[in-house]
DNA sequence: AAGGACACCAACCGCTGGATA
DNA sequence: TTATCCAGCGGTTGGTGTCCT
């Protein structure tokens, strides 16, 4: 690809805040030309702003189906629990979420969700307690072949750090879902392969397997308020019935019979969740990494 | 009352992928 | 096939309001 020039004069075209004033001209010119191409919006419409700048006033605040009041519990629920599951895909996220923009769902997440998780010990990034983390850090050793290691601890077996118990150390990636997520949409499958279908992110290769994995998830904390909130049929009629498998949602090309092994039923790490997807993919998909021999 | 710390969120930036000439 | 344009996306920044000392 060729070096892309600038949309617009960055030098000459206003920026910061919009005015009431502006505002109402884009508003008239969608009203009377509709949604096309924004870089002539600026121009058609008598402003001097950044054509992207006036698409991105429209979609994240000027559309009249957006709402502008704070989120529901119920809401916030939904994104813990999509975020859990496909990561920071907020555009997807919001579409789960109407009248909410990818913004909203980014901003909300980042200046409420994150700390609220933190607070209640919980990694906002893996969702799983802290203390977990800590103690699957200690067992990286136990999982990584003996060949990838540093040379000078290859004899080493499962370090003075690893956690007492060894069960942790050879999970299942791939194991059934212990607890169900309070909230988790029928809508999630086509989310999940929405996702799939992405390549801009790495997540959804791990989420896939981290979603079902986890019995200490962040709604565990939650369940009184949860059942508070949810009080009506609509509200409770997203959610998964007691005891549902949720390997109906978790997709994106997991083979679930590979579940042979009758592991301990204890959560696999956010860690060796990816080594063992990887490994998995080298086995399944051994030509992906021809390229990569080489280097 | 002053001002520093913090929270919130609108807006910007830079990158990517799809469409098209 | 290549170059270009555009929309969409996620990460980050900066302005503003609120709280606390």
């Amino acid at each position: 690809m060729g070096r892309r020039p600038p949309c617009c004069d960055k030098l000459h075209v206003k920026k910061g805040p919009w005015t009431a004033e502006e505002d109402a001209k884009i508003l008239a010119y969608v009203a009377s030309h509709g949604i096309g191409n924004w870089t002539l919006v600026p121009q058609k419409a008598g402003l001097n702003r950044c054509g992207k700048s006036c698409r991105l006033r429209w979609t994240n605040y000027l559309r009249p189906d957006l709402k502008h009041d704070s989120f529901t519990p119920v809401e916030e629920e939904l994104i813990l629990n999509y975020h859990q599951a496909i990561g920071s895909r907020w555009s997807l996220i919001a579409k789960q979420l109407p009248g909410r923009t990818d913004n909203d769902v980014k901003n909300h997440w980042n200046t409420k969700l994150k700390k609220k998780l933190s607070k209640m010990g919980i990694d906002p990034i893996t969702h799983k307690p802290f203390g977990q983390l800590l103690s699957d850090y200690g067992n990286i050793n136990a999982i990584i072949p003996t060949n990838m290691r540093p040379l000078d601890q290859r004899n080493q077996e499962p370090s003075e750090f690893s956690h007492a118990d060894s069960s942790l150390t050879m999970m299942d990636p791939y194991q059934e879902p212990q607890t169900p997520m309070s909230l988790m949409p029928a809508q999630f499958q086509a989310i999940n392969e929405a996702a799939s279908s992405s390549t801009s992110s790495p997540a959804a290769s791990v989420v896939q397997v981290n979603l079902p994995s986890s019995p200490s998830i962040w709604s565990d904390y939650l369940v009184g308020d949860h059942e508070q909130e949810c009080t009506n049929e609509s509200d409770l009629s997203i959610l998964p019935s007691k005891g549902e498998n949720l390997n109906n949602y978790s997709g994106v090309g997991v083979d679930h019979t590979k579940n042979s092994l009758d592991v301990a039923t204890t959560s696999v790490s956010f860690v060796e969740s990816i080594l063992n997807r990887e490994r998995q993919m080298e086995l399944d998909f051994p030509q992906l990494l021809d390229g990569y021999s080489e280097y």
